[in-house]
DNA sequence: CTACACTACTTGACTGGTCAATTATTGTCT
DNA sequence: AGACAATAATTGACCAGTCAAGTAGTGTAG
């Protein structure tokens, strides 16, 4: 029982056309992306951690034994630096997480995940992944490789 | 001198391709959908408003001088109901909205665009329509509908 | 070897999203 | 009228993003 599309301009119920298509693809992409945040999310918090915390331990998971500096983990996520310590702080409370300074570097806090880490990362690998198909079943691989294209051009535009 | 476009896989610094095309389209609207934000706020910031302030204030506007309740607000954005009201505080701090209690059921607040407020959108009117039209300046037409007809879809599936 | 720029974080302060719990008011059902 | 549920909004607590400023350690040039 699938539901009908609402189009954008029912769903932020607002009354004025809009004032084009670009203006009406723009408030679709945050919505649609604001829906998908929420839905990962909820997915996510049954497990006790957040979506940007899976993201770290994901990119700490494909880094392997040797971890990674801290900003190095802040680069591949789309975050800025700052925010990036405080969320490894909460990481290693739960101990997802294991930090120690880097004995060549000083300066450098080397980043591990815990054995922790991995398994919670296991168990959700599945839920993830029904997830994301589910999210986007309803677009068919010609279509999704529009799509992937489409953005990868929307970004490349904006620096 | 446009950029040449950078595939999601090398954006995120990932070693290996994505598990399936769904979800390297889902990384790829998560990350777009950030660098659309920060671009708009980056705009906004030289006026005094976020994002989210400025869509409070169009809709205020859109709703012309009877005003709206707040929790009507909440609903026409993506958010839930708690953040609107300190949201509204620091709007209304800042002079671009008024609140009163509704004299008919005094359990309702209703808020209103002031006088600067509306004068702030008349401002930003301009920029932010060259900002959106700058962003997705490089999809056609017909990418366009088809993105937004995609969005529709994939929002549907979200309940 | 010492001053100085640079790097890798870290902290503080603010905006914002989310949940659970609370208050004030209204409507309803005897 | 009195009890009780429902509604509108608010508050408190936590996680997160962002900027500006600070700290510790490193490298380099005189």
């Amino acid at each position: 029982m699938r539901k009908r599309p609402v189009p954008v301009r029912e769903a932020i119920q607002q009354a004025r056309p809009f004032a084009s298509p670009r203006a009406e693809a723009l408030v679709g992409l945050l919505l649609t992306v604001d829906g998908l945040r929420r839905h990962l999310a909820r997915l996510l918090e049954g497990y006790g951690v957040t979506l940007q915390q899976y993201n770290v331990l994901r990119i700490l998971r494909g880094a392997g034994a040797e971890g990674l500096p801290t900003l190095e983990i802040a680069q591949r996520m789309i975050e800025r630096t700052p925010g990036i310590t405080r969320l490894l702080d909460r990481l290693e409370r739960k101990r997802l997480v294991r930090r120690e300074r880097c004995p060549t570097d000083r300066r450098q806090v080397t980043c591990r995940i815990t054995e922790s880490g991995l398994a919670l990362l296991a168990e959700l690998d599945g839920p993830i992944r029904e997830a994301d198909e589910r999210a986007l079943g309803c677009l068919s691989e010609a279509e999704l490789a529009r799509l992937i294209r489409m953005l990868d051009r929307v970004r490349s535009e904006l620096e």
